[in-house]
DNA sequence: CCCCTTTTATTGCAAACGCAATAAAAATAT
DNA sequence: ATATTTTTATTGCGTTTGCAATAAAAGGGG
């Protein structure tokens, strides 16, 4: 009778407000280490990749990847072969502040699953990587202007 | 390698996308849904209850529950024994409208967990409230403005 | 009983959010 | 080769968000 959806809704928010708190003395503001943590992960990524992989907004990433850059935490650069994607490089105070945010990201995640046995750890990991498949193709559809029988 | 807390996030977002969009043309505007449901299912909560319960700011909850007041959604009423807390109530419109909320939320879970056994859904549930569990201490340390040590 | 702390709720303000509309390049179709 | 569709990115605009500060009632201790 309990509600995974919930469950992960509250987990979600729980993690967003506590990063966004640590990371605000440190210059970062609201969510930003979202985008930054996907760009140093992924150098050279465009904007449209980030938003399937963190699914958000398309207006949102832009603004707050535009606010990375006039930060100095990132810089975009013409593809050369393409006149449209603009890749996304971290700059050297991006990797820097990037190294920072790894460790909170491995502490809140160590914290997230204390008490865990290990299987029990990679077993969660699985379903919510099953889950987060599930889920991908409704939130294309539905982003898209499609609608949902129930 | 995987990382947990990523794929939660990615799955929350996914579901509060979704069902702003389809709850958008029924009047309700930004999650706005998740405040009805608790006062629905928890007649007489007040809404520092409802803040522990969903992770969200005061602030925000307040706001928001206001806009369900003024939409007639729920009433505010004044504790007989108290003068302080404000017990929630939903209306008659805004049973109804729970009626539909609740089979979204039914269809979204659903959803979710297709593929897995029901073995594995238990799982999966167990472990999540495992990680709320876990997490729940330190939102509400950082959020009274303690700090975590990493 | 009075003082101090905690709990509950609200508001100011600046920022982020997201739908909708727009633009321009790229990919695909005819 | 040109027309159409798809992909990528941005901006306008109204709304929501959340930190910080404030207020007022409740609870607890001496």
């Amino acid at each position: 009778m309990g509600n995974i959806l919930r469950e992960v809704g509250a987990i979600a928010r729980c993690f967003e407000s506590i990063s966004n708190i640590e990371f605000k003395p440190y210059g970062l503001s609201k969510n930003q280490y979202i985008y930054l943590v996907r760009i140093c992960e992924n150098p050279g990524i465009i904007q449209e990749e980030i938003v399937y992989m963190v699914k958000v907004d398309r207006s949102t990433a832009s603004r707050a990847i535009d606010k990375l850059e006039q930060g100095g935490l990132i810089r975009k650069e013409q593809e050369s072969d393409n006149r449209k994607n603009k890749a996304l490089y971290p700059t050297e105070k991006g990797k820097e502040m990037y190294a920072f945010l790894r460790k909170e990201d491995d502490y809140s995640n160590a914290a997230a699953v204390k008490g865990l046995s290990a299987e029990e750890e990679e077993t969660l990991l699985r379903l919510l990587q099953k889950v987060r498949a599930n889920v991908e193709p409704d939130w294309e559809k539905v982003k898209n202007g499609g609608t949902r029988e129930y």
